[in-house]
RNA sequence: GCCCCCAUAGCUCAGUGGAUAGAGCGUCGGCCUCCGGAGCCGAAAGCGCAGGUUCGAGUCCUGCUGGGGGUACCA
């Protein structure tokens, strides 16, 4: 990447003038290279002359001087600029920056590609919604970043699968499938109320019909117990399916679906616990089975195996990651939690190191509530209480291009309020079709251009050179930015950045296209014409790659 | 009580310790005689409070106020 390029630069501009005396010896700081936020001055700067004034024993000025002149001429930079009180700063060449539009043709779709993972394999669970009902509006959030963040990981440079992890194995899917059985003798004339801990939600009714549709009254015959058994296979099928349209509706689709009975059923949880207890990590207390994390770390332990004889959660993530680690092999793993997991969140480094792995090859992603409001009320979200938004309504109103620019537009750690109403009302105005028409107006000034006689495989080859606009410039620079923003998103595990990105490239487009004749028809402008063609083509290139990170469509009109 | 997150424009939100704090929506005023006005240009408007660290703080530290979350042999 460029930025780390100048940052060599300057790293060696400043041994060679300690070296020749410029400079007295003394451990420089680490050269950060950033942004500056006013364009005016330069596309990078450092502030190390500042920073080591108190090393050296010298003026900042003075420093950033002995600096500069050691700096080497390269081709993408001008002459480096040292300016009160003490930053210098870099210019990106216009020579450099037009060449950039054939660097985006070379890179085919994946320009702004940068290497933070070497090919390793990393795993990204997200959703992993309990199969009990339909996905709501609280796991969208979950999804879309979980999806982004795979995006994002993928042109960091790892190998990338996606992963829904089905809780079918816990006390939620003991209930849900008490509260089937109670619906289905409901549905067929028995008398059986539910229980305030059951799920109150009327799709249960709809799910109990879909049942009856199905197999029919056969369930009354059978004993209490196997009946619910058989309708916890098929509830959790029939929910599966849904939160498996769903998700796709949120053009979400999973390498893999992960159920944590097969953890019991093909012996990786005796295993795991089998290896604890061999570790001398396991303690009999209280009838109950614990795992010693205060022994690694913790202040407390936790219960692996309740006092009666079922696995607790814990247990169940110890196996499931070592899972992921071990019988997998996966060099990393994100898993994307919403904030109420935090305390499990803060867990999880003991549980790497009682299965003896690295803390670090884990990465919990947490990300704060959805509050959702609907008519200036909040709408509260419970499975169990049966107040729930689902996906489906919402995709149905608002569209999965708008759903998920909207919740990409918030930090994972802000409390995000959707407002249902706005969200539709104002769909006109949402932020994305800002980003979409941008897209649609290159589209469409291609066409143009072609129906006007310009021919495609001309401006394919458009001398680039003629690019001196200062929009044209500013175009490129920003395009030039996207590999900065690709590492600090994937770095950070934070996708909003790519959709402030988008929307400043989409303003950056539209200020080039006020200022700059794109299809000319004075006979005068045919070079510029063509390279402004090309430079089009390249910036429609790139505003698909972005929206393609986030998920959101780029079409050609609207 | 203790722990975590948050507090930036009227609203919803960005902002890697740096040089004049940004966007969308909303408000007010302008702009279509060759490329899409779902656009562009301009205006009003802001870092919760009090200390501290630093050459430099919206950003780091402490306290306070307000909001959210967490503190189980539930997940």
């Amino acid at each position: 990447m460029i930025r780390d390029q100048i940052a060599e630069l300057v790293t060696k501009a400043i041994k060679k003038a300690q070296h020749k005396g410029d400079l007295p010896k003394y451990a420089s700081p680490p050269v950060e290279i950033a942004r500056p936020k006013d364009t005016g001055h330069g596309d990078y700067t450092t502030a190390v002359a500042m920073q080591s004034a108190r090393f050296a024993r010298m003026a900042p000025m003075a420093i950033g001087q002995a600096i500069a002149k050691r700096l080497p001429q390269v081709d993408y930079l001008d002459a480096a600029e040292v300016v009160p009180p003490g930053f210098i700063n870099f210019r990106l060449s216009e020579r450099w920056l037009a060449g950039q539009v054939a660097a985006i043709e070379a890179a085919a779709g994946r320009y702004g590609d940068v290497d933070l993972g070497h090919g390793q394999t990393c795993q990204v669970e997200f959703i992993s919604a309990n199969p009990t009902g339909p996905l709501h509006m609280g796991s969208a959030r979950n999804a879309v970043l979980g999806d982004v963040v795979a995006s994002l990981l993928d042109a960091a440079g790892y190998a990338v699968q996606r992963e829904y992890y089905v809780n079918d194995a816990g006390t939620q899917m003991r209930t849900f499938a008490e509260t089937l059985y109670r619906r289905y003798q409901q549905a067929l004339g028995q008398a059986a109320p539910l229980e305030p801990h059951h799920y109150q939600g009327t799709y249960m009714l709809d799910l109990a019909a879909a049942v009856i549709a199905e197999h029919g009254d056969r369930f009354l015959s059978m004993a209490e117990e196997d009946a619910i058994a058989a309708l916890s296979a098929i509830g959790e099928t029939l929910e599966l399916a849904s939160i498996r349209e769903s998700a796709a509706g949120l053009r979400i689709h999973f390498d893999r679906w992960f159920t944590e009975k097969s953890l019991y059923d093909d012996g990786i949880f005796e295993r795991v616990m089998a290896r604890l207890r061999q570790a001398g990590l396991t303690e009999l207390k209280d009838g109950a089975v614990w795992l010693r994390t205060s022994a690694l770390g913790s202040d407390r332990d936790e219960v692996l195996i309740r006092s009666d004889g079922r696995p607790g959660y814990y247990a169940s993530d110890v196996a499931y990651h070592y899972d992921k680690f071990v019988q997998r092999g996966f060099d990393r793993v994100i898993d994307v939690w919403a904030v109420d997991h935090q305390n499990q969140a803060r867990r999880m480094p003991h549980l790497m190191k009682a299965l003896g792995l690295d803390p670090d090859r884990l990465t919990i992603v947490l990300y704060d509530l959805v509050r959702l409001y609907r008519d200036g009320q909040e709408v509260k979200l419970s499975k169990r209480s049966g107040d729930i938004v689902t996906v489906d309504e919402v995709l149905e109103e608002v569209g999965a291009d708008a759903v998920r620019f909207l919740l990409l537009t918030r930090s994972n750690n802000s409390v995000m309020d959707f407002d249902l109403n706005l969200a539709v009302q104002q769909s006109d105005e949402n932020p994305v079709y800002y980003v979409q028409y941008a897209h649609a107006r290159m589209a469409s000034i291609l066409t143009t251009a072609a129906e006007r006689g310009f021919q495609p495989d001309r401006w394919a080859v458009a001398d680039t050179a003629l690019l001196q606009h200062p929009a044209e410039m500013a175009l490129l620079r920003k395009m030039v930015e996207l590999a900065e923003v690709i590492e600090k998103a994937a770095t950070q595990l934070a996708p909003h950045h790519l959709a402030f990105y988008a929307l400043e490239l989409a303003g950056v487009f539209h200020a080039f296209y006020r200022d700059c004749r794109v299809v000319s028809s004075d006979p005068a402008d045919v070079g510029v014409s063509y390279a402004r063609l090309r430079l089009v083509a390249a910036t429609k290139a790139v505003f698909a790659r972005v929206l393609g990170l986030m998920g959101v469509n780029a079409p050609d009109s609207m």
